[in-house]
DNA sequence: GTAGTCACG
DNA sequence: ACGTACGTGACTACA
């Protein structure tokens, strides 16, 4: 027989967890960091540990902790944190959810209550793993009673485990004298005195010697130092009483009978619900049960695949849209998305297709709209009978009316009907995109699926697509009914959303920014990445090919230097190489190793010849991997690459690009820069480049209103050399290319969020020197200073900054208890309202741009944004035109009191054109 | 799937 | 005493 139990340190874990993972909070506010923490350690432990017993034991009424693992000044303690306080009650929800036993008894401490326990299971044959974040339960450790200690880092966790072979290894003594340890030693932290004067390497060297402190006393004289014994004799009562506090109690008289602890349906709907409430996402996979469902409202769904049927929705909702206001959810489902792993097969069954995705068409299309009577959802499936070329055209019809459209995905709608992007079919029906207003009124969330906005703005819990789809069990077919609810919900949610989600807009002031910025930004965005950027397919693959041969060469120079081969792309490796083999200095660690990042080894550069070679080799296999073979890859057969660029992604406002990333092609090097040539405009066109001239200075001179700053920009003076001069006190002739580039790094440093180390870090010079820097910068522009502080200020107590255009960003971070958290907190709330308002700045240049071309019927089209530049590429003929339209609507994009200037080039390929 | 590294603004 | 510049995405190694 060989059972088994996990015990588990209730507060202990908690605790750290949330010191561990910082700043999680649900949609509600509520902080949850602490929860998902200890959960993710508690599911390690049972898979690992596959026990058949589990308990949780608690301290009951703690005002403090009494084992303070983060404890930050010695001796004192710390109240806990609210944040953390409020998780308590949540986790033991959770857990109760689970069926897990808590045991809790008032006037005992967990500590003693684990003891007790671990050390009843055990001697009635139990296999014990006690979880503790704190080393004093290592007394405890025994050959059946392993003690595990997690350490939770920013991803997973890992746990180290002491039987009595690891304590011995790790201590040198055993389980036993642990106790004996802390006496002698002490526990600032628990309040333990211990022998003044005697710290853990003396208190190790006597209990090496003679065991136990009653033993060391009785052979007090033979101990060495002399310091040693005259402690020990002089508080020899201390010690023994320290002793007597160490120790774990493990005659608790528990409540416990080992059925409490058996662990039965632990992951069940009750438990799931839980989870999904605090919105833990990655752990609902392990849960396997039925997909809750809200029967009042999938009343209203309906599945249309009768022809007839499909017909009568179609023309009611034709003679419907007729009326002012009406209203529909639309969700297309089309080759094109993502998400469609299913299909519709003849006979009309809902199936998963696993196998490589083939071109699919039309899958069918959900509506959701209201009659006199009733909110309807319904689904009507392309088949046979209802062919989707027939669907569509009906759509298109009912789209021509003056109505409002709510989606959760225009761009992708626009994939599948390009005719709305368009004013010659007529169309052009109101839209609403809820994700795109789900990502302003929140651009922290990392999904905006229409689960997350229904139960941000609908108070609503539905089934997710994973709910749906990616559940273990399902593998097979998939039941029409439930395939009808997703698709019924993917209109409903959209539908019923729209009226929160405006008002939010309107009351939050981002009405404004989302009508005549983000909405019209999603078509711009799609007309781009339909249009593309023409690449050179030979060009790309000879450059791969020089670089292969490139490469060779250093990869055996590297060998050969080094003495043997190894993998140089391994950093692992390379540590080991580097500062073990090679002896190097200045080894840096990173949490799993030597660190060999560029500027580590920029420090080498004199210390062995190697250093230059790997530095070049990484830059090499860097531009071949990511950009030669990386880009070849994304070639459509039209000969462009159609990356993506997606809206809802960062915090600022600034949009990125995936699939490949284009606002990341090399540049700054030479070699790099060389890879632009292949981004070339098709046959007579030429390349047409924009940017900004130091927008966001600029915009940091508008917004702060500092009159030095301002009349610089005025009089198109060298800001960075302007900056030297008043920094340094030097005249402006006389300021050198140094202190100019210190002066720009600065003023880099400003944007970012000032610090004084960061901007040490960067200049490679002392902290005092950056702090006096930064001090002179403030001296010299007041208002800046100002500007920056009223910023924290105002984040502080709003809880958000916002840009000129009113885009908000939350700064939760400001409020955090925890130094680091609020100090990047701090520099979000500098950086954010400045970058946030340059992205704000030339979205509407964007879209005036895109919009201008298109109505005059240019051929010249807009293709890429790269944050502060525009990539057009320019018909011959309409060059002269299409720089006018370019310099005046990123001009005049802005009001501001300052130029925005800009740059304008041109060229046969990207390369020149920058 | 995460960590380390490095490409860009 | 804490240990950092702001914002992204892709690739490789490795568990």
């Amino acid at each position: 027989m060989n059972r088994k139990i996990v015990l588990i340190d209730g507060h202990s874990i908690l605790n750290r967890a949330f010191y561990g993972i910082p700043n999680l909070t649900n949609s509600k506010g509520i902080h949850t960091n602490a929860v998902y923490g200890f959960l993710n350690i508690l599911f390690k432990l049972l898979d690992e540990e596959q026990a058949e017993y589990v308990t949780v034991a608690f301290d009951v009424k703690h005002p403090t902790f009494r084992h303070e693992m983060y404890q930050e000044y010695k001796g004192t303690r710390k109240p806990m944190p609210e944040e953390l306080h409020e998780q308590v009650p949540i986790v033991k929800e959770v857990l109760q959810a689970m069926n897990i036993k808590i045991l809790e008894k008032p006037g005992f401490e967990a500590d003693d209550i684990l003891g007790t326990l671990a050390k009843t299971c055990e001697a009635s044959g139990f296999e014990v793993a006690l979880v503790s974040g704190d080393r004093d339960l290592l007394q405890l450790a025994s050959d059946k009673i392993k003690i595990r200690i997690p350490k939770t880092k920013q991803s997973g966790t890992e746990i180290e485990d002491y039987n009595t072979k690891q304590v011995i290894e790790k201590y040198g003594i055993t389980p036993a004298q642990i106790v004996d340890l802390k006496g002698l030693m002490g526990d600032t932290a628990d309040n333990i005195p211990g022998v003044p004067g005697v710290g853990e390497k003396t208190a190790l060297k006597i209990l090496t010697s003679f065991q136990t402190i009653e033993n060391a006393y009785a052979h007090v004289d033979e101990i060495t130092p002399n310091r040693a014994k005259e402690a020990l004799k002089n508080h020899y009562e201390l010690a023994q009483l320290s002793k007597v506090l160490a120790t774990i109690k493990t005659d608790c008289p528990l409540d416990f009978e080992m059925k409490d602890g058996k662990i039965e349906n632990i992951y069940n709907e009750k438990a799931y619900q839980k989870l999904k409430e605090l919105e833990f996402k990655s752990l609902l996979s392990r849960f396997d049960c039925e997909v809750s469902s809200n029967e009042n409202i999938e009343d209203i769904f309906e599945l249309a695949a009768e022809p007839k049927r499909a017909a009568a929705v179609l023309q009611q909702i034709m003679l419907l849209a007729e009326q002012p206001d009406f209203q529909l959810g639309l969700c297309v489902f089309a080759k094109n998305q993502k998400e469609n792993v299913f299909k519709v097969k003849e006979d009309g069954q809902f199936v998963f297709d696993l196998s490589e995705k083939k071109e699919e068409d039309l899958l069918g299309i959900s509506v959701c709209y209201k009659t006199e009577a009733a909110t309807k959802a319904i689904f009507i499936p392309v088949s046979e009978a209802v062919k989707g070329e027939y669907l569509l055209d009906q759509l298109k019809v009912i789209l021509k009316h003056d109505i409002l459209v709510s989606v959760i995905d225009y761009k992708e709608l626009l994939y599948n009907i390009p005719e709305l992007s368009h004013t010659e079919g007529g169309m052009k029906p109101r839209i609403f995109d809820c994700q795109v207003a789900a990502y302003l009124l929140n651009p922290l969330k990392d999904s905006y699926a229409y689960d997350d906005i229904a139960r941000d703005y609908m108070g609503l819990t539905v089934p997710s697509y994973e709910d749906y789809f990616a559940k273990a069990s399902v593998t097979a077919a998939l039941e029409k009914k439930e395939f009808v609810k997703y698709a019924c919900y993917l209109a409903y949610v959209p539908y019923e959303a729209v009226r929160a989600m405006e008002e939010e807009l309107e009351q939050s002031g981002m009405r404004q920014l989302y009508y005549e910025v983000e909405l019209p930004l999603i078509t711009t965005l799609y007309d781009m990445e339909m249009r593309g950027v023409r690449v050179n397919r030979e060009a790309l693959t000879i450059y791969g090919q020089q670089l292969a041969e490139k490469i060779e060469v250093l990869e055996k120079e590297i060998y050969r230097q080094v003495g043997e081969s190894f993998n140089i792309n391994s950093p692992k490796q390379l540590g080991v190489i580097l500062f073990e083999k090679l002896q190097l200095p200045f080894a840096k660690k990173t949490k799993t190793g030597y660190s060999t990042s560029a500027d580590v080894l920029d420090k080498l550069k004199c210390e062995h010849p190697v250093i230059n070679l790997i530095l070049e080799y990484r830059q090499l296999a860097k531009l071949k991997s990511t950009y030669a073979d990386g880009l070849v890859t994304y070639i459509s057969e039209d000969g462009r690459i159609h990356g993506k660029f997606n809206q809802t992604i960062t915090a600022t406002g600034r949009i990125s690009s995936t699939e490949p990333n284009l606002q990341n092609i090399p540049i700054r090097m030479d070699l790099g820069r060389q890879i632009r040539k292949v981004f070339v405009p098709r046959e007579g066109y030429i390349f047409l480049d924009a940017d900004y001239s130091q927008i966001e200075l600029r915009v940091l001179a508008h917004m702060s209103g500092d009159e030095k700053l301002i009349n610089a920009y005025r009089q198109q003076q060298d800001i960075h050399r302007i900056t030297a001069s008043e920094v340094f006190h030097i005249p402006f002739e006389e300021v050198t290319a140094l202190q100019r580039s210190n002066a720009k790094a600065v003023n880099f440093g400003i944007v970012y969020g000032i610090s004084s180390f960061g901007l040490s870090q960067d200049l490679n010079i002392t902290k005092k020197e950056a702090d006096e820097y930064i001090k002179k910068y403030f001296n010299t522009y007041p208002r800046v200073k100002e500007f920056l502080d009223e910023l924290i200020q105002t984040g502080k107590e709003k809880g958000y900054v916002e840009t000129m255009f009113k885009r908000r960003r939350p700064v939760p971070e400001l409020s955090s208890s925890n130094f680091m958290q609020r100090s990047f907190g701090e520099r979000i709330a500098m950086n954010s309202p400045i970058q946030g308002t340059a992205a704000d700045i030339i979205k509407i240049a964007m879209i005036r741009i895109n919009d201008r071309l298109k109505k005059n019927n240019f051929k010249s089209q807009l293709i890429l944004q790269i944050h502060d530049e525009l990539l057009i590429e320019t018909y011959e003929e309409e060059i002269e035109a299409v720089k006018e339209i370019l310099e005046k609507e990123m001009f005049y994009a802005a009001e501001m009191n300052v130029p925005l200037e800009v740059d304008v080039k041109q060229g046969n390929s990207w390369y020149e054109a920058h």
